[in-house]
DNA sequence: AAAGATTGAATAATCAATCTTT
DNA sequence: AAAGATTGATTATTCAATCTTT
């Protein structure tokens, strides 16, 4: 029996009779193109707006969370929660941001804890002028790669997924129907 | 008219008459929700995994690759093509995945420059008693989010993406239909 | 000259304290 | 004590050299 299995590969699968095709399950293939799909999305989208706006895309997320929220400015917790940032991370984030005139910190009247990071002038103007450009870079991809129909269901499968993993996010800290 | 404006945002809007919903067009959303379900999606399975196998979601994405390779060994360039790494991102995780004595290098014969990433017999046993439980986190997730149709679709739309987005991955670099 | 891999130096992310306010 | 934010120290990532082999 052995002499059958001619490469490590072969032991292994053997070694977990009840389930020979593990290494092939259907959910790691989902799971690996999520992550592929997902690196080389956000690659592009961060070398072209690097390239076009000269903007990370971490700054980006960050300026779009603050010029989408009424009085261009959400506290710092808030904001970690509403992006991939941690609250360190965030922190660090907002020095860089704030260093480069971006965005200001304000405190916050009601709660001394608390702080604000709120869109300057030119941060307001920097993220204006990039949105048109991202959605360009945007549509080009996507009305490339997806009919109308399937980019709704997929924004849709994805909505599901995020609400599913991340339920504080689709839930508490965001108005109703407020759906990014 | 300016009385109407009682925030920045509102002006905001006014400024771009041709296109005055940019901020939420929905392109946009589509990206916040990839980048958003990715994030949590990832994140758990990293936690989880790293709670339940001791193994950083990184060193999984190396050592599967590797226990899927015939020989179980790849190419430091080829690795790093295969996974989220680049090539010096990939040389320091390997050094790191050496030090544990879960993969060793080993020099590529017929070509001098090249050093092969391979499997020791300890990482081995690591990633085969990880992947069952990794299948079965992912099937915590999805089974319970997605029907088996949904998840097809989910696949199918995904590898569509990265295809587009990132074609030599996709093409070069992998024996045909060797599918994630 | 170009491919393959690695390294040094700079930048960024992370995790456990820390400090203030509630 | 717990929430909100920040900091120090460690670790990891990145980018441009560097070195060897083709």
């Amino acid at each position: 029996m052995l002499a059958f299995a001619t490469n490590i590969c072969s032991l292994v699968l053997m070694g977990t009779a009840e389930t020979p095709d593990l290494l092939h399950h259907p959910h790691i293939t989902t799971a690996g193109m999520f992550v592929e799909a997902h690196a080389a999305f956000a690659g592009r989208l961060e070398r072209q707006l690097e390239q076009t706006c000269d903007l990370p895309l971490q700054w980006f997320e960050v300026l779009m969370r603050l010029v989408r929220t009424p009085g261009h400015r959400l506290r710092m917790s808030d904001l970690a929660a509403q992006t991939t940032l941690s609250a360190s991370g965030l922190t660090r984030a907002i020095d860089r941001l704030e260093a480069c005139d971006l965005v200001r910190r304000e405190a916050c009247p009601s709660d001394r804890r608390s702080t604000y990071a709120v869109l300057t002038e030119a941060g307001e103007a920097r993220i204006s002028a990039a949105v048109p450009v991202h959605v360009e870079q945007l549509r080009a991809i996507l009305d490339d790669v997806y009919s109308p129909a399937e980019l709704e269901v997929l924004t849709d499968l994805l909505r599901r997924l995020r609400d599913a993993v991340n339920p504080c996010v689709a839930a508490a800290s965001r108005p109703p129907s407020d759906d990014d």
